[in-house]
DNA sequence: TAGTGGTCTAGACCACACG
DNA sequence: GTGTGGTCTAGACCACTAA
């Protein structure tokens, strides 16, 4: 990990912890380059990745800020990482609904850019919150890249696996919401009525040489999860 | 506006032109320092713009790729602009259904960091594209930085206002969305049925020096809107 | 007026992609 | 191997905040 990276990481857990809870205020640039020993520039990166996670924000002549946001049952969608990681404690269960190996349709294969015919791992999983089902979700997976898939790795964070065990470099993600109303499936999934409203995610997770190696759909409980999204003005 | 500002405008201009499709590329970090006569942290500022606002990526040892999204009928929540100017050509309309001064309640109050008492803007609008209903918007504005809103300027853009007529420097917005069933009211503003599901947005915006001085509510019409929102890994 | 962050420069070395 | 972007340094000047 960069050094950059190292500090942002150093500081996160440091505001999570409330070390700066008293002041509100992060140290100065100034005091951050003497306690970690490096050039201005290194921790401006720093804190720019904090700011892009939506803890801090700065402001000229006065310091740099902690955000008093509140994450609980909010997926951030600054963010790329799984759920597992999302919601740390409470999530610790997946429900395997199907993994199976399928050709790509004319759809996928455009989508994924590769050749029509070419096999996916297709997966459907539940994924609960506190024991209680929060997201239906339905995920292809490009196999020349994610070569195995089981359902000992689908039942835990496939997040993890991607990247610990396979070394795999995600780099980010691109991410559609809409609403709609829940079909009779997924509403028996989430212990919900059909036609009850559904918050809906259409995800194309790429790696860091641009290659899009999953695409997903979400279909999230509206009562017990929201989403969180922070938004800079440009210009 | 600052040079790399500069840059990342006239980029983001040829990009959505066009001028790049054939690649599918911007010229490398190197071509575009000799093109614009500038040092390489300044073309990367302006890359890293681009790249916030979902326009291009970055592959190290390869180039700067553009990505091929489409935004229509979409908000972007990484950025903060009016609906006006999301959707320039198309929205031309705002419905007043109220504009009015309310005086902060403690649950205001408290959100805004005043005391209790203190004059609000309330303004409740329903906004079109294409003639069509697509959003009912209610929102809350500090009178102590926004002086004056009359019935003119809340029928027309807000945001336009709020920059160029009153100088006001818009930072950044926290936003939380949900799905939720439609109140028989605002069913009622967007041609739809009470219980359809309806996607909300609850926006928080604050001026560069980190104050809060407008708090919207915002409820969309769920077949015609979509948001989009592009997230990075991190660590 | 002193201190803070915002922008910009001119270098350097490294890791990775691609031919 | 060559060229690309990723990281890092050590400065400089400027714009803004706060006292």
């Amino acid at each position: 990990m960069a050094k950059y990276q190292e500090i942002a990481a150093v500081l996160a857990k440091q505001i999570v912890e409330g070390d700066y809870r008293l002041s509100g205020k992060l140290p100065t640039e100034k005091e951050l380059m003497d306690q970690f020993q490096t050039s201005r520039n290194t921790i401006r990166s720093a804190i720019g990745l904090l700011a892009d996670q939506g803890y801090t924000y700065q402001v000229r002549g006065s310091g740099i800020y902690i955000k008093e946001i509140n994450f609980d049952n909010s997926v951030n969608l600054n963010l790329v990482k799984g759920l597992t990681s999302e919601f740390r404690e409470q999530v610790n269960q997946s429900k395997l609904l199907e993994l199976s190996t399928v050709e790509a349709t004319e759809e996928l294969a455009k989508l994924f850019a590769i050749s029509e015919g070419l096999p996916l791992y297709y997966v459907k999983r539940i994924r609960y919150l506190d024991q209680e089902p929060i997201r239906v979700e339905m995920t292809y997976y490009r196999q020349d890249i994610v070569p195995y898939l089981g359902k000992e790795i689908v039942e835990q964070s496939i997040y993890d696996y991607l990247t610990e065990n396979l070394g795999l470099q995600i780099g980010f993600a691109d991410r559609q919401i809409s609403a709609d109303y829940l079909t009779e499936e997924h509403a028996g999934y989430l212990n919900l009525q059909a036609k009850d409203p559904s918050l809906r995610i259409r995800e194309k997770t790429y790696l860091t040489n641009g290659q899009l190696f999953a695409v997903a759909t979400g279909v999230l409980h509206f009562e017990k999860i929201t989403l969180f999204a922070s938004g800079k003005v440009y210009q």
